[in-house]
DNA sequence: GCATATTTGTCCGTATGTATA
DNA sequence: CTATACATACGGACAAATATG
């Protein structure tokens, strides 16, 4: 059920030598879900519910779950169930720490060409997207943005890493009530870091992209903080 | 098998709310075998093997499988098994990149004074340890010194990840010849950084560190590319 | 290159314990 | 407090892929 098991060898170019697992496709869809909000915060997902639904067996499932609280956007209570992770303040506090530190020392101390070249791809993408009003995109390729941000700095785990924790951080977007207002005013900023940054002004790229974040924080804090306050 | 299930409800001190479920149980003792090098590199993880020298049923094993394999101590080849995982010099380059980036950026931009407090400890410790002549602790020390460089940042997530990350290496320092001789050199070099770190001289701290990264670096390089060149 | 044995991948049924209405 | 629902964990089964002789 879940997806069409990929033919069979699936020796496609890359590092990806291995056809998935069912385990693996059921994370991939569940993480998915819950990163595009179809899947909200603190939502149960039932292992007999879930596994019918999906067509596996709760064994298989519980394999996925293992898995994605592994990525900390499941959440395991003992006997109680799995739940989709829910945000608090102190944990986007704690990402955007993180993502301070990584992301401002790899503009400093540039090592990948690569990571510039998505950045700059990213910001072409961003700036189409926005021609087009397709706010959703615009948010996606501010993501990959940053994720070329951190590519800079060279190291595939490091890439992952942060890749793991901009999921997270779409748990907390969802709860930003108009997302579109989020990332574009973005999009300029990034462009004039990646200007910096290609220009060899790692500091001045750096110090601004500080202020990026710190601006973003606080945004997404108020959105977690809710309407209180 | 495994382990005597802990009596009922574990409500100890700290963040660990949850009794362990027999998966993390199986995990938790599985990754020291890996990080003690009982299981060296390449090693294959026999299903039917393993669950019955544990004594849990296969499904438990391979959701434990899915927890290591997640922190990257195990690959996963479909149809194969899971084997150890074994480190090559790229991996090596990556974490000490990794470690590089944030460890300096830590140190550059104080944030937490736990930090500090956790390197303290650690040099005490690792010259205790040096004084008794116990090689094997002293490396515990050096690695606890980093990681409380790491806590000066800040954030916990950032903390965990580097904790995985010393958990691969130590696939690496398995390979080195005289692990007593690894870390013993680091001992006053972590020393006169953490002194550094305490009078406020953030960069020559920062710096400092770097050379030792880089100097280590290199020697498990050397042991992984192995007795050639 | 082929037939066979072994191991993994996946499912089902079920007994037990834990939380909640 | 009982009852119900659910998670936990086990063992068995079989197909599919891989390893072996």
């Amino acid at each position: 059920m879940v997806a069409p098991p990929p033919t069979s060898a699936t020796i496609l170019g890359g590092v990806q030598l291995q056809r998935p697992t069912t385990a693996q496709r059921v994370a991939e869809l569940l993480r998915e879900r819950i990163v595009q909000g179809e899947l909200s915060s603190g939502t149960q997902c039932a292992e007999l519910q879930l596994s019918t639904a999906l067509g596996v067996s709760r064994n298989t499932l519980r394999e996925a779950f293992q898995i994605l609280v592994g990525e900390h956007l499941l959440v395991h209570e003992p006997h109680r169930g799995v739940f989709v992770r829910r945000l608090d303040v102190d944990d986007v506090r704690d990402i955007y720490t993180f993502r301070r530190l990584v992301e401002c020392a790899a503009l400093a101390h540039p090592a990948s060409a690569r990571g510039l070249a998505e950045m700059r791809a990213a910001v072409a993408q961003g700036m189409d997207a926005a021609a087009r009003e397709a706010w959703h995109e615009v948010g996606t390729a501010d993501v990959r943005f940053h994720v070329g941000v951190t590519a800079v700095a060279g190291s595939e785990r490091l890439d992952q890493a942060m890749r793991g924790l901009f999921a997270e951080l779409r748990l907390a977007f969802a709860l930003v009530p108009d997302a579109h207002e989020l990332h574009r005013p973005f999009l300029d900023l990034n462009a004039e870091i990646l200007e910096l940054a290609e220009r060899g002004q790692a500091d001045r790229a750096s110090l601004l992209l500080r202020r990026y974040l710190d601006d973003a924080e606080a945004r997404i804090v108020a959105a977690v903080q809710g309407p209180s306050s």
